[in-house]
DNA sequence: AACGCGGGGGG
DNA sequence: CCCCCAGCGTT
């Protein structure tokens, strides 16, 4: 069957399944606007499973727009450590002083897409969903999704270029008057059937409208291009003196992991020269760079300049690192 | 249009 | 080891 000849049934399959398969998240079970908003930008780049535990502390710590807008900036990227793309965290914090702010609220996607770090995909996420606007979301899922079932050879420069490719598929198939439940059921699809690597075709709800699977080509569809990953090497000082430890902070308006604390870079705290001993050697990833970080104890006196700081060993625990940081003190104290 | 941004899951 | 994940903002 062609998809787009029978879009009418193929919701209604697609909603069939969703209203017995689905996961129960927690957005689900007890929805609302906020709660929306801050699943959906945790769920940027970020896998459900890994965002849970984040999402419900989240929401002890600051249950409405109103407490976070009120939160210090300190306490929200503390509660972000380790989900990583900080600036989601900056931005939400932003949206909900912006939102409580507005008047009157934003409704349409249009408006939402104003605030900061609500880009297409998520505007039309949270029109849809709390709204109740006909906007069809184009993520990952959807894009293999749609790939598939119209078994789609294109190659892709990017992932951008593919969901260009398939919002138009996306809105002719979207069930206008239920496209937060539609737009969730396709999600909802890709992530727990419509695998990327082994789909569970035997258990596709809508596996008759699925063109790729006729020829076995699902595992090759969608054909995007991935960017070459570069290798990075870096050295950091270790210098631990009176229960404290020296750090570097990363200053607030560095595009990465601002106002984050991390090992000071070995070359700031030391001359080549100095003696130092090799105590771990890490590796670490950033989207395409794969960096390897060799953590030397530093047994001379550190160069000390203003980014640089002593923080008590207790302390540590307060302030925000990246997550191989933590761990990797973590690590080192415990020797 | 291309690039930078984190960290973890899973093959 | 690799790729990918409920993308966005900047250049």
């Amino acid at each position: 069957m062609d998809l787009l000849s029978h879009t009418i049934t193929f919701r209604h399959a697609l909603a069939q399944w969703y209203a017995t398969a689905q996961r129960p998240l927690p957005w689900r079970t007890q929805p609302s606007l906020y709660r929306t908003v801050v699943s959906e930008l945790m769920a940027q780049q970020t896998q459900i499973k890994t965002m849970l535990p984040y999402f419900e502390r989240w929401m002890q710590r600051f249950p409405d727009f109103a407490a976070l807008a009120e939160a210090p900036a300190e306490d929200v990227l503390k509660h972000w450590e380790g989900l990583g793309y900080y600036s989601r965290a900056r931005n939400l914090h932003k949206l909900a002083k912006e939102y409580v702010a507005l008047e009157p609220k934003p409704r349409s996607r249009e408006d939402w897409q104003q605030l900061p770090g609500i880009g297409p995909y998520t505007s039309a996420a949270i029109s849809s969903i709390a709204l109740g606007e006909p906007a069809a979301v184009v993520d990952g899922n959807v894009v293999r999704i749609l790939a598939r079932l119209t078994d789609d050879a294109r190659v892709f420069k990017n992932n951008g270029e593919a969901v260009k490719a398939f919002t138009p598929t996306a809105e002719a198939v979207l069930d206008q008057g239920n496209a937060g439940e539609h737009n969730q059921a396709m999600m909802e699809l890709g992530a727990t059937v419509c695998l990327k690597h082994k789909p569970l075709c035997t258990v596709c709800p809508v596996l008759a409208y699925c063109a790729a699977s006729r020829k076995g080509s699902q595992e090759a569809r969608p054909k995007i291009e991935r960017k070459a990953t570069v290798k990075v090497e870096v050295e950091r000082a270790w210098v631990l003196q009176a229960g404290k430890l020296l750090l570097h902070r990363i200053a607030e308006d560095s595009g990465q992991l601002a106002g984050q604390y991390e090992l000071p870079r070995l070359e700031t705290v030391a001359s080549p020269r100095s003696a130092k001993q090799l105590l771990a050697s890490k590796s670490r990833s950033i989207t395409h760079r794969r960096i390897k970080e060799h953590i030397y104890q530093v047994k001379a006196k550190p160069r000390i300049d203003a980014s640089l700081e002593w923080v008590r060993v207790e302390d540590i625990e307060r302030i925000t690192l990246s997550g191989p940081h933590r761990r990797w003190i973590g690590e080192l104290l415990a020797r």
